[in-house]
DNA sequence: GTGTTTGCAAATCTTTTGCATGAAT
DNA sequence: ATTCATGCAAAAGATTTGCAAACAC
């Protein structure tokens, strides 16, 4: 972590959960998940916290839900699938290179690429089979 | 246009102005683009027309934006830049080959796959300054 | 006519903000 | 002592929902 910033319990408390956690939880999630350990503290200074380590650049914003942003501690560039039914986010470690011509670039300046794969986890699917077949019981 | 979903004015109209445009904009956008047209219209309809367009195909909400969703009725399956300052996006209409290995799905069923590539528009680049006062996502 | 769509208001959910207190440097 | 972080409540934005009236089929 950095100097300019402090460190208070709640800090490390979010930072280690994000470091050690593979679910790439939403601020809701890491609220519930350490409000056993911090029973007083509350959602805004996981936003606040969250938006500091952002800024620092230690956490990552995930923008693969639309109904909540995702949180991502991990240290070197990956990317994602994620399950359109029940937006579950599993990492990718393989490296792409994919590049864009000068001329396709639009005058962007580029500086990070991200990668989803979209698509049904395999829970997700067994559920839809079970829905499928149930449809087909019924005639 | 599916025949099993009605035809009123302000579908058609909501149908023509996301194909026309470039922008891929969000509810509000199509909703503040239209009111001349249709001033009666109401933001809920627009929500609910693009809703139904999402489950016929027809349309496909964008997640790359944290604070909205953004909509696209491009036909072709194609990419974005995005620009992390003003959420700008243009399109990058080539085709990249990028698959995963059985062993690196997860088990997921990949149905999609998009490719953003993060960065700043032309704009917002020669006004840096202004970069660090909006929004931050490993800028 | 029937069932879908519209439009309005209210509700819900996520995220941000203002501010007083408390803690880290 | 100064500055930054916390926690609470309230505000702000985006999206959804309930429902009656209007409209497409």
């Amino acid at each position: 972590m950095n100097k300019k910033t402090r460190r208070t319990p709640q800090k490390l408390a979010i930072f280690e959960f994000l470091s050690n956690n593979k679910n790439h939880p939403s601020a809701e999630d890491i609220y519930r998940a350490l409000s056993a350990r911090f029973p007083t503290m509350s959602l805004s200074t996981v936003y606040n916290v969250l938006k500091a380590f952002q800024r620092e650049g230690l956490v990552t914003e995930l923008i693969v839900d639309p109904e909540k942003s995702r949180y991502d501690a991990a240290p070197q560039p990956h990317h994602h699938l994620v399950c359109l039914a029940c937006r579950k986010i599993a990492d990718v470690e393989r490296d792409f290179k994919i590049d864009l011509e000068p001329s396709e670039t639009n005058g962007f300046e580029i500086v990070r690429r991200q990668i989803d794969f979209l698509g049904y986890c395999s829970a997700c699917r067994s559920d839809k089979k079970n829905i499928h077949n149930r449809r087909l019981q019924n005639g």
